[in-house]
DNA sequence: CACTAAACGCAACTTGGTTGCATTTGATAT
DNA sequence: ATATCAAATGCAACCAAGTTGCGTTTAGTG
């Protein structure tokens, strides 16, 4: 096994070898997608990032199997969007309770990531363990209720 | 126009009218499906079911643009469930800012329906409206915990 | 450097959803 | 009752996202 830089998040190879697998060029370039990007990432957002570094292309079955294995073994995250449609994006290190909440309009259909945290959970049936909340709140943005 | 019972929720016809447009078979029957669910359903569900009855078939096609339109004209809502595809439900009259919570466990897979409200939001950005909040929760259940 | 389980690449397939267009029909006006 | 016509339906073809099976390649080890 070839000496990996030991930060635990920065390194590829390291991440991927910490979790007991082979490090293949494709896990590698889209775990690196998914790191550098600011926003979950479908496949066909990673597909098209993929084939614009001048490397081999890889294929899309490995592509789906990549980042189903990643999210597997807790390196990703997948969510399902409003299209239905799968996205992906890198677990960081700290991201314990991951709140997150989005604001889409029914009107427009922008959605809007609100930064505030949830500010208050339901409680969970005795014995359930809590690991990452998503709110979505639906209504009109500011623009559509001015404008309509 | 056929006399309709003016019972302003049961009466499918009379729901329909009311947002001015044809009372069609299809709708209907996708609708009377609607209301009649535990659960939202998918498209394949209402399919099944409404071939089931013993009536004329209704075409795939024609099904998704109903299910669409009732969405359109408010007498159903849209969702996308955690595999992606879509689900719909009745819109009842009294649905004002329908709050809703799911656990869904990463291990099993499980969706448990969370009867409590959402106890409090982030507060929405100048301007904007709400209609519908979603509260999606993901950890462990009670069973995978304790079996794991 | 040889070995082998793990990962990859390719082709074919499935599922959910959409588009275009000719035909039918619900509600209205006669 | 019946003629009318926009609105809705049915059909066929299509598309996008995701999956399966299988033979070939390769990362990491002994």
């Amino acid at each position: 096994m070839k000496q990996s830089n030991p930060d635990p998040y920065t390194d590829l190879a390291y991440s991927i070898h910490a979790v007991g697998a082979r490090a293949t060029p494709a896990r590698m370039r889209a775990l690196a997608a998914l790191r550098h990007a600011a926003q979950p990432l479908s496949h066909a957002d990673i597909e098209a990032e993929l084939s614009a570094e001048r490397m081999p292309l890889i294929d899309r079955v490995t592509l789906y199997r990549v980042l189903d294995w990643l999210t597997e073994v807790g390196l990703a995250h997948k969510v399902v969007d409003f299209h239905g449609v799968f996205r992906f994006s890198a677990n960081t290190p700290d991201a314990k309770h991951t709140q997150h909440a989005h604001f889409r309009c029914t009107d427009c259909g922008r959605v809007t990531c609100l930064d505030e945290p949830v500010p208050a959970l339901p409680h969970l049936p005795r014995g359930f363990r809590l690991a990452r909340v998503e709110l979505d709140i639906q209504g009109e943005c500011a623009d559509c209720v001015a404008s309509h």
